[in-house]
RNA sequence: CGGGAUGUGGCGCAGUUUGGUUAGCGCGCAGCGUUCGGGACGCUGAGGCCCCGGGUUCAAAUCCCGGCAUCCCGACCA
């Protein structure tokens, strides 16, 4: 491709509305433009890289056994009613109305499809296991779009499902695909941890997320370096231990005593005030259950896990109180509530809870709180149940090391869903003996245009993009130098040439035959990031060599004239 | 949804506080010339509903009101 015809404007300064380096660099290589909040073109240069990553994605789910189909952007409401995800999504959902009327969503996902097209044509054991998947635009109207690609309003996912007779056989390809996945990120050159996971939205029981680390992710995950242990903050646990537990009130316990604390609802305000840290006192959250008033205690310095305290009252749903909860139960005093209030209709506590004897607490009433707080004699604990976010050092849950924590990009989630959607919309089986059963079914998302995003964080530095070579736009990028010292067209005509050759071998070339200067042809190279650069001037060709440039580490050498494209396909 | 900011040629910005001729600068773009191995220089030129709508005024990019868009922070931790 010669860059003189190429569309493809390179910018000299970043643009204003780019935050993160990802971003910045697409939209000054002339890969991507904005069109709106969270919604982008892909330009020419983009969208070869775009495409890169779907043939690697293509590769490893044929290799898993899937088959790709295309499904429907626009979708119908109704579709989504069935299983009560139009109401679950909300305003997350791009909705529309044709002339009659009918409404309609852009499909944030598409198991609503899926599970219907399956269910009109399959109905034996016979026909299960079946493994589908597409590669489609999706359309979720975030809260608040950011960071270009990663938060973006539309964008191309990888979505598969797969339907089953029993959960053992689900499990067979959950394994699969989690093995290709792994394979795609790996062929996309991103570190990556395959962690536990929430499902949220989607339902269904086991996932993982697969998550690039990178320092402006947007989700923590916490992993321990001495197993293999690794989980979303929401749903790590750690191993909770005995030692320091104190039983029963201590006979030596101080009387309770009542503090004035005017204007101080925080933690910290009232540890600063008293002259005390932060887990000497004890945090009372007020939550929600099913209607009902819970209080989840945990020490100042900790938070409580909303995921957590759902799983500590499940089958019921536990939700924290919000200022309009508060606003709605004014017989709780925000900010002052202590582990004895009698309105409470059940009490949790996190195990930390055991270990000190005696807490600063909110005294249930404003404006005041309780010293030497004793636990057996002044309040008491309903059940012990794991509360609290983990933080970094907490005991892994499978081997008691320190755990860490880190930031990354979600770039894939499988789930194992169960038959949650095949239940709601009637995807039914008959087995061998003429029964008739739910299908169990898998999901499996994978972002590609976040893909693209994850590696530039990953590969680029202060001149621009290094493109790890299987997602490159080009494989070379011939820069040839014109000037005085080309009267005869020498250089061109051994560019034209070389690139030719290189062509001819199969390899892709970005050819910047524009009439520029060396300097602007050299910063737009190390801008674009193909992983070669190929130098040609007069000063090489009177030796007979070109000069070589590998991006990634900036490694310089010559390359003889006659010995370019053995020199670049290893031959 | 709450808070903050911004909106001026393709890109980055100044001008707005204190209203006053033809609205500026850098980059980019076009032409000519000199240059030519790490973002050259000179001359000439094209390109602007100053986000949109209403209002105040003799006069609005500038003041007022209302929209829209974009970006940032926050959106339960008591």
């Amino acid at each position: 491709m010669r860059m003189s015809k190429l569309f493809a404007r390179t910018l000299r300064d970043d643009p204003a509305d780019a935050e993160v380096d990802s971003h910045r660099l697409l939209v000054r290589g002339g890969y991507l433009r904005k069109v709106a909040s969270g919604i982008y073109s892909w330009l020419p240069l983009g969208y070869r890289v775009l495409r890169r990553v779907e043939e690697i994605v293509r590769e490893e789910m044929d290799v898993a056994g899937g088959q790709e189909l295309l499904l429907p952007i626009v979708q119908p409401l109704e579709l989504w009613a069935r299983t009560g995800r139009d109401v679950a999504y909300g305003p997350l959902m791009f909705r529309l109305e044709d002339r009659k009327e009918t409404g309609f969503c852009l499909s944030p996902t598409a198991e609503e499809v899926i599970t219907t097209t399956v269910a009109a044509d399959y109905s034996s054991y016979r026909d299960l296991p079946v493994n589908l998947y597409q590669i489609n635009w999706k359309y979720r109207d975030e809260l608040r779009p950011r960071f270009g690609l990663l938060r973006a309003r539309e964008f191309l996912m990888k979505d598969a499902y797969s339907f089953h007779v029993d959960q053992a056989d689900l499990a067979k390809t959950y394994d699969a695909m989690r093995e290709a996945y792994a394979k795609i990120f790996t062929r996309c050159g991103l570190v990556f941890r395959a962690v536990k996971a929430q499902s949220g939205e989607i339902g269904g029981d086991t996932s993982q997320e697969f998550m690039a680390v990178a320092g402006v992710g947007e989700d923590d995950f916490v992993w321990c370096a001495a197993c293999d242990y690794a989980a979303n903050v929401e749903a790590a646990t750690r191993q909770i231990s005995d030692a320091g537990r104190v039983d029963g009130a201590p006979a030596d316990a101080p009387e309770r005593e009542r503090v004035h604390t005017p204007d101080l609802p925080g933690i910290d305000g009232v540890a600063a005030h008293l002259g005390m840290q932060p887990n000497e006192l004890l945090k009372t959250m007020a939550f929600d259950v099913d209607g009902e008033v819970g209080l989840a205690l945990v020490p100042g310095d900790r938070e409580v896990n909303p995921t957590a305290l759902d799983r500590a009252v499940a089958p019921r749903h536990a939700r924290l109180f919000t200022d309009d909860d508060f606003a709605e139960h004014r017989e709780l005093p925000k900010g002052y509530l202590g582990p004895d209030f009698t309105g409470a209709d059940l009490v949790l506590a996190d195990p930390l809870v055991r270990e000190l004897r005696s807490w600063v607490t909110g005294a249930n009433e404003t404006d005041y709180h309780v010293k030497h707080s004793v636990l057996g004699r002044d309040f008491n604990v309903g059940t012990w149940a794991d509360l609290v976010t983990v933080v970094p050092g907490d005991p892994c849950p499978n081997c008691g090391a320190p755990l860490k924590i880190d930031r990354g990009i979600e770039v894939g989630h499988v789930f194992q869903l169960g038959t949650k959607y095949a239940e709601a919309l009637d995807a039914r089986y008959t087995d061998e003996g003429g029964e008739q059963h739910p299908m169990v079914m898998g999901c499996y998302g994978l972002g590609l245009s976040r893909v693209v995003a994850a590696v530039v964080e990953e590969y680029h530095d202060d001149n621009g993009i290094a493109w790890p070579a299987a997602l490159a736009p080009y494989d070379v990028h011939v820069v040839e130098l014109l000037g005085k010292g080309d009267t005869t067209g020498e250089v061109t005509a051994a560019a034209s040439r070389i690139v030719g050759e290189l062509e001819a071998a199969g390899l892709s070339v970005l050819y910047d035959d524009r009439d520029a200067r060396p300097g602007v042809k050299f910063a737009d190279a190390d801008l674009l990031g193909m992983p070669v650069q190929l130098t040609i001037g007069a000063k090489g060709l009177a030796r007979s060599i070109v000069e070589r440039k590998v991006r990634a580490s900036g490694e310089r050498d010559e390359v003889a004239l006659d010995g370019v494209v053995a020199a670049l396909t290893g031959g």
